[in-house]
DNA sequence: CATGAATGAGAGTTCATTCAT
DNA sequence: GATGAATGAACTCTCATTCAT
């Protein structure tokens, strides 16, 4: 008992080990340099051993993509959350943006790669973004329930609010907003402005 | 003159044929698929050959991008435009997702992947999109100018349609939604309203 | 006593439990499939723990082989032997036929293939087979004792047969007929008659 | 003309020695140690060098195969024929066997291996070993029209005589007489009877 | 203009085996 | 008796790129 116990926490060190390796490397020299001999050279293992851990590398890369999700969920949660909903839900906002903005490759693997979902097998095994999903369509939940946010359905609300913020991080982040012929500080305040203004839109 | 003017001109057509080969690669393939040696093996040229044309990579894939913006400029310009701005941007808006939902790798290319942007030297010179976005802007200060849209800002206008539409369309088309446990007709049918609904709201 | 004899059982049960794994994975998944690792994962062991019962995998495929030999001698035992020597060195032939073909992946690593061979250190311990050549050589001095057969030597005379019968077969399995440009069906007819005509050929 | 001419030379030149590199390392070495690596070592080359020769490792090792069957059918061809058609069956079995026991890891590759045969895609393509066939078969019809062979049809007959030859070959190549308990120097006497026991009892 | 020839670097993956516990 | 953990050594194959000709 005991003894099983603590070889699972064991394997679950080696395999947090990996994983915290491998959310570095994203950080710090981005996607394309995570391979499985970098990482196993960088917690001084040998390659071989990361397949006692994780069946293929897309396995391996839904871990770091789960654990960039606990790392955005636990951003939300430091959030000294407001007690009026449309305040929460701006909050949300801020804190998303931030998190995108100081881990960019990880928001990369987590919503925009194609990597890591080849290997989800079911849509219904595949939890990542669960929960900050959750946190978010609660908050439009209590925003309709309070009447001060223009949507009907919290779904719908949801999923249109992610994906303004979203589309403009991305864009932003890939530099796609360099044919407006913006200079960078412009784009910037364009995005202020654009993201003030959908609040604003959307608050009833 | 007329000697250089046809050296011009065969160079054009060989970039075009290489081009054109790659743009197809994408389409049929996708983006993995697409090296230097696949694209010369295509075309029946040796890979070294496609170095007199392009320095790289990533000069090529601009060039590749560049044929994929010039598709959806024609995809806008076959638009019958409606006299009403504001049924003018409905009409963009869904050809707009209508051209990533039948190519949605060169949408990947144009629009997602980091791989040619790299090759940009500055701002200034990558104009690719250019004239998508003007014509969008154009018809967000049409819209203004008829008090149709709730914008005063054509930039920012513009700037916050095209993120929300690109926000839902890209994470949709990278499978994204899963953790919402929604069926992918369900899917469909929120997006169907996220949009329609974002419309109106901008409605005046 | 009855201690060390409990400790032999368990010891053997544990390898027929080995072998049994092994041979059932030759047979669904062919050789290239049968690793230590393999084999360990289908009865649930850890693959350390076949080192206990096998010094390396040699002596563990000479054990398969084993094996597989007592399914031949099976095989040959369900035989209704005819009284005539002959007639039962036909049903011989035929059950040799009949077991390579439906257990083609077994035949190869008994007759064929290279790998467990190594492991034999001395020809006396080698004793896989033995049996099945036995009959065979039997029922060639019984055919040679009614004077049926057209060999003086049992051995010469069961080695020629075997050798006879094994190197159609094993050609055939191995594709090697594909040179002689005769259709499937065709080499198959070919067979038979060439089986046919042996058998007539040394009969008396 | 000469040019490519030339080109085509070298390209085959190239081939060539690969495929000679290959063959020396099967005799030399055995199969298990023929790696793309490792003939890359051999000739000073990049492993990447031999991907522009040949597709992949299947396709090298058909023509290595092919390299092998021409040595035998120059080892045929070396016969001085007598003109007796039966006399040279049994020049052709003597040089059969002889070549079998000087090149046996090549003898495998052609006859008894699994390895390359995956990578024939029609029957029809796979040539190798026509030749070798033919001579026998040709062999045997001339037998056939002097009437000094219990046989009928040609390709009956030259397939049983293969056959029996393979057998016996490939069963003492891979120490399957082992069992029968015999001395090496017994088994060698053994097969000398029983390959000449064959030729009488096929004469007429 | 075009290319044939070549490569260094690197990818993911699998294997039989060992050894301290 | 059993194993968890680990590894060194392979493996095949693909890539973008260079350069003498």
């Amino acid at each position: 008992m005991g003894i099983s116990e603590r070889k699972e926490r064991e394997k679950s060190e080696m395999r947090k080990r990996i994983v915290d390796a491998a959310v570095q490397m994203f950080k710090d020299e981005g996607y394309e340099k995570v391979s499985i001999r970098n990482i196993a050279d960088k917690i001084e293992y040998s390659p071989a051993t990361l397949y006692l851990y994780y069946k293929d590398k897309d396995e391996l890369l839904l871990d770091v993509q789960r654990d960039a999700f606990d790392q955005l969920n636990m951003a939300f949660q430091k959030i000294p959350f407001a007690k009026e909903p449309f305040k929460r839900l701006e909050q949300i906002f801020e804190n998303y943006i931030r998190f995108a903005r100081e881990q960019p490759e990880l928001y990369d693997l987590m919503f925009i790669m194609k990597a890591p979902m080849n290997a989800v097998p079911d849509a219904d095994k595949w939890d990542n973004g669960d929960d900050a999903f959750d946190v978010l369509k609660k908050c439009v939940e209590d925003c309709i329930a309070e009447g001060v946010i223009r949507f009907t359905d919290p779904v719908v609300g949801a999923i249109s609010i992610w994906g303004f913020v979203h589309g403009l991080l991305s864009l932003d982040l890939k530099c796609r907003f360099k044919p407006t012929h913006l200079q960078t500080e412009q784009i910037a305040e364009v995005l202020r402005q654009a993201y003030r203004n959908y609040l604003d839109m959307i608050h009833t």
